[in-house]
DNA sequence: CACCGTCAAGTCGCA
DNA sequence: TGCGACTTGACGGTG
């Protein structure tokens, strides 16, 4: 079983992805944002063999304006070598990537235009894949699309444009239930015509599900039967719902409570799950360590390592707590170490434990730190105590120390992450 | 440098 | 008939 996220990291330095507008897209400056965008992405799939992360849902904005006409480029010859390298490390570590074009990829529109583009963005998702040279249980994901008034005979288009697609694309193709259109029983019956494999997404199907009440359980024993052995093992989505935000809209992070109480009611654990979440790379880690047989208590320590500054600020009491639990070697106290770290993410930092975070993190460069470096930060930190400025600043401040020094154990640290 | 409107896509509901 | 919401992070222009 592997446990994933998509397309971002939260908090690892040099992953971040960049796009520009449509009227900027010139050959040099689409040249430019691939070669950084492929780099952001090898370090991504670094991140992932160093974190033991084997589910990864790659980016569509990886090549910008891929499947737009302003793109002439030849970004998989250009760039063959690059992505040679990183489809090796995919490949060698194990891992499985996937692909996720967007709402606005309709392979089942009337108009003729919409669906011809569709094709063309799903050729592009096929040749990055095929790019890295990844096998074909390395997966696309896409959704039916629209009803337009006839839901019948949109699901007949999506049929007959499927069947036209390459030969290539086909064999990538895997579908998914949507939260207001296509419920699982509809895309199991699509999945069935089509022999192709379906995704049951379980916020998707609380918002938006089949008049035949079956649990989720039933639903995923029913997706289990289209994913055949070249497909690679059966794949879901998880999230959870942002209790103070529209439904369907995905947590903050994972509560860990919810996801073992749902992970421990599935009766086949040889499945791949995908986590749709804000945090993403971080609640992955903690579902994942929540999950393993094989961890011990270092697989903790290396959590605590970049919960710790975060912890200290918003909740110093659970900081002792922790630490506390952290004592025994010989125990893996995974539920209660989260539980401890959810419970402190909740809590709103006051000003004090603000401040002694941020002199505790000065302390790493009180003795490098230049006049100016350490005038700025003791300003900001009076500046802050009279409201005149945000921590955000202070922080700021901090992280380009940290940068600059190269202080790796602050680097990776989520006391920077904002909110 | 912080802030915030805009972007890019297709569908659908609502004036 | 046409406009705004939906979605998302980041671009890019403004103050």
């Amino acid at each position: 079983m592997n446990i994933g996220y998509a397309c971002l990291t939260v908090g690892v330095p040099n992953t971040k992805e960049k796009s520009c507008m449509l009227k900027n897209a010139s050959p040099e400056k689409l040249l430019d944002l691939i070669s950084y965008n492929l780099n952001s992405l090898e370090n991504i799939i670094d991140y992932n063999i160093e974190n033991d992360i084997k589910l990864f849902r790659i980016s569509s904005d990886i090549i910008p304006f891929a499947s737009s006409p302003i793109n002439k480029l030849k970004w998989w010859e250009i760039f063959e070598e690059k992505f040679q390298i990183i489809g090796w490390k995919i490949k060698k570590s194990g891992m499985r990537v996937s692909m996720h074009p967007g709402q606005y990829t309709v392979l089942n529109s009337p108009k003729e235009e919409v669906v011809k583009k569709a094709v063309e963005d799903l050729n592009y998702h096929t040749q990055v894949l095929d790019s890295l040279g990844v096998g074909e249980d390395h997966k696309i994901v896409l959704h039916i699309g629209g009803i337009y008034g006839d839901k019948n005979q949109a699901i007949e288009r999506f049929i007959e444009n499927y069947k036209k697609l390459d030969d290539k694309v086909k064999k990538r193709i895997v579908i998914e239930n949507d939260d207001k259109s296509y419920n699982i029983n509809d895309v199991l019956e699509i999945g069935h015509i089509l022999n192709i494999p379906v995704i049951f997404d379980n916020l998707h199907n609380e918002i938006n599900p089949p008049d035949e009440e079956k649990d989720e359980y039933c639903w995923i024993d029913e997706c289990r039967k289209t994913w055949r052995k070249k497909d690679g093992c059966q794949k879901i989505h998880y999230s959870q719902q942002d209790p103070l935000k529209k439904p369907g809209s995905h947590s903050k992070t994972i509560g860990i409570r919810q996801f073992m109480n749902f992970y421990e009611g599935l009766d086949i654990k040889d499945i791949d799950i995908m986590l749709e979440v804000k945090d993403k790379n971080i609640s992955a880690i903690k579902c994942i360590n929540c999950t393993s047989h094989d961890k011990s208590i270092k697989a903790l320590e290396i959590e605590w390592s970049r919960y710790k500054y975060k912890i200290l600020e918003s909740a110093p009491s659970n900081y002792v707590e922790i630490r506390k639990l952290l004592k025994d070697k010989d125990n893996y106290p995974v539920i209660d170490f989260y539980d401890l770290i959810e419970d402190s993410m909740e809590k709103k930092s006051t000003l004090g434990n603000s401040i002694n975070t941020a002199l505790h993190l000065w302390g790493y460069f009180k003795e490098m730190a230049t006049d100016r470096e350490k005038n700025y930060f003791f300003n900001s930190i009076e500046k802050y105590k009279k409201g005149q400025t945000s921590i955000a600043t202070i922080k700021n401040s901090l992280w380009k120390m940290a940068v600059k020094y190269n202080e790796s154990y602050l680097l990776n640290s989520y006391y920077f992450i904002e909110e």
